[in-house]
DNA sequence: ATAGATTGTGCAACCGTTTGCGCAAAATTT
DNA sequence: AAATTTTGCGCAAACGGTTGCACAATCTAT
């Protein structure tokens, strides 16, 4: 049906005015007549123009896109960081365009590639769990296109980054619960090569080093697949009589959590008390709803959103680490135990191995 | 730094040939004489060339761009439906744009116009809940851009549809319970603007009729904020003490019911039955893991991306309406009744309105 | 040796816009 | 009335590639 798309050209012929002509017609150039714009705008409604962004951009120097490299699309998290993003990046007139890498290492630098390519104007990327240094991500520095790293990062001095403050978050929900008599707290941590797992750990270490409670090394899990958390949590509950608290890093580690503690009988908080370093969402709908460390993804998105158009408008390459605060947010899963805890001894679900 | 972008005529420049013969032999062109575009693609390699496919775009007719409208990035169904049409996306070496309605039919004319400034290939399309007619698609139909609509839809004989049999699944869901001596059940349903929520209602109207089970209307909840869903189980509650089985349309619906149910202490599946239409993440981490019919927003997401490119490469109009079928998960949460079911008047939450 | 086919390359137009500069006509100043 | 400024518009060159066609040089067939 078509009959290709009309131009700048077609418009011109039919207004008997030069493309250049019309071309300022429709931007509103003051050069223009008041009278001269009306013809031109009335014949491009007419014949339904459609103006071409492609060849605009291709003229000047930029491409009003921006690129989000994450490493998957968990339901947590990741989506609220979208929406934060797509909300500043929409209101500057951005267009955000969305790559996965699925946590390999390869796929990230094909992608980063693949933004020069698009001559994206910037790009925001949440680091794969196999990433390990940054060296390719010169080609970005190269091309000046800026770069800002968020979420899951590693330590650089070269990037901009914007993360919670993994290891203050850490230590506070250890600190809270420590501060509500619970002297044994299990750990539960995600993948080690992530930055955020081993500053977080590092956190909640300091807490108990600065309360001088003692801490053994088994009352911290790593988890890296899901699947193992039940055998990890078997065990450390067998190690362990007098655990009445956990901790997880993680939303995705709370509902696992959550839901294992539920099927083994455990109550919460009677039992044992549980914390997280959460976005909020899962929390709330968690019986009870779980006390939390509230690290917002929309908030996160917005300020990182923010930074990058700041970056790209400004031409500034100057570096910073941004941290931003948790706060937390008192639900009903944490109990205060007083002196000595009587907690009974629960029988595991019986799938320890042998 | 940057010091213009090295083109293609630099690199001509350099290894002392035209544009043509660098652009044909980086093209891996036949014409091009393997040792020429040896030595082009080293030249090339030197000058880390970055192609300019905003140019080379401009010349094709095509972007290679597809667009994703979505009213919101709720953590349900979105992300996976995302890594669905991702995966697809990406392997046919299309890249995805992805934009926000906020659940606005202004938002969604304005994006919708967008795309057709970015002449996107393709627009694959998550109706807003205030879209109640699809005039605002003719300019896409117009400039021949395809769309197919996904998940959140209305009727049209017009657009290619991808949805999951929305009333097949309500009637099953119903069915299930039904069979398994469920007289007296509450369906929870989303806002009624929604085909996806009109539809799998009347599922479960025909479950019921089929049965020869009577059917109140109290016994459907039709929920547009999820605050209100305690208050609307509260009447439930109190109005059918029978009550023996709970449905819930989405996975929101269902964690939030799972979590006023747990709050008001009620035991799954011993008191109250439980089964939900899901894409069987949430289910599974919560206790008892819920029965669902299951409707993977992975394979959602990438069949309706696989049509999308098979209309864009086969310039195919091709109307289609394309039904998924849901399969059944038994996991925990639904009991067997036998014949008259024996259950207490449980306490309320006590926050019903005066 | 000559005609015909093949191989490798360059010319130049084109994709749809934007924009610096030039220029005539109209408006304003002397 | 002449000199100057302002107004409104067009020319043509970008932007960075791709591609149809022509053409010279080399190769193959007679």
């Amino acid at each position: 049906m078509a009959g290709n798309r009309v131009t700048l050209k077609d418009i011109a012929q039919k207004v008997g005015l030069s493309m250049a002509t019309v071309s300022r017609a429709l931007a509103d150039h003051p050069d223009i007549s008041g009278e001269t714009k009306a013809r031109v705008r009335e014949v491009a409604q007419a014949l339904s123009y459609i103006p071409n962004y492609r060849a605009r951009y291709l003229r000047a120097k930029h491409s009003r896109l921006i690129a989000l490299i994450v490493p998957e699309m968990n339901m947590f998290f990741v989506p609220s960081m979208i929406t934060g993003i797509n909300r500043v990046v929409q209101a500057n007139d951005y267009s955000l365009i969305v790559f996965q890498s699925d946590n390999s290492i390869v796929q990230e630098r094909r992608l980063v590639e693949y933004c020069t390519h698009l001559s994206a104007d910037g790009v925001l990327l949440v680091l794969s769990s196999e990433t390990a240094n940054l060296q390719h991500l010169d080609i970005l520095h190269e091309v000046d296109i800026p770069v800002v790293l968020l979420d899951k990062t590693i330590d650089t001095v070269k990037y901009t980054t914007i993360t919670i403050d993994d290891e203050e978050a850490g230590r506070e929900a250890a600190s809270y619960l420590i501060a509500r008599g619970h002297t044994r707290i299990l750990g539960i941590f995600g993948d080690q090569r992530q930055r955020i797992s081993t500053q977080r750990l590092k956190g909640f270490r300091r807490a108990h080093n600065e309360h001088g409670i003692p801490m053994e090394e088994s009352q911290v899990l790593r988890v890296t697949i899901v699947n193992e958390l039940e055998e990890q949590l078997d065990r450390a509950f067998a190690a362990h009589p007098d655990l009445t608290a956990i901790f997880t890093m993680t939303d995705e580690l709370l509902v696992h959590t959550h839901h294992l503690l539920s099927r083994r009988g455990v109550r919460i908080p009677e039992d044992v008390s549980l914390m997280a370093i959460s976005d909020g969402q899962a929390p709330s709908f968690l019986h009870p709803n779980v006390t939390h460390l509230r690290h917002s993804g929309i908030e996160v998105g917005e300020r990182t959103a923010h930074i990058l158009i700041g970056m790209i408008e400004h031409n500034s390459d100057a570096m910073m680490d941004i941290r931003i605060r948790t706060t937390l947010v008192e639900l009903g899963s944490v109990a205060t135990r007083t002196a000595t805890p009587k907690r009974r001894a629960k029988p595991s679900t019986g799938k320890r191995t042998a």
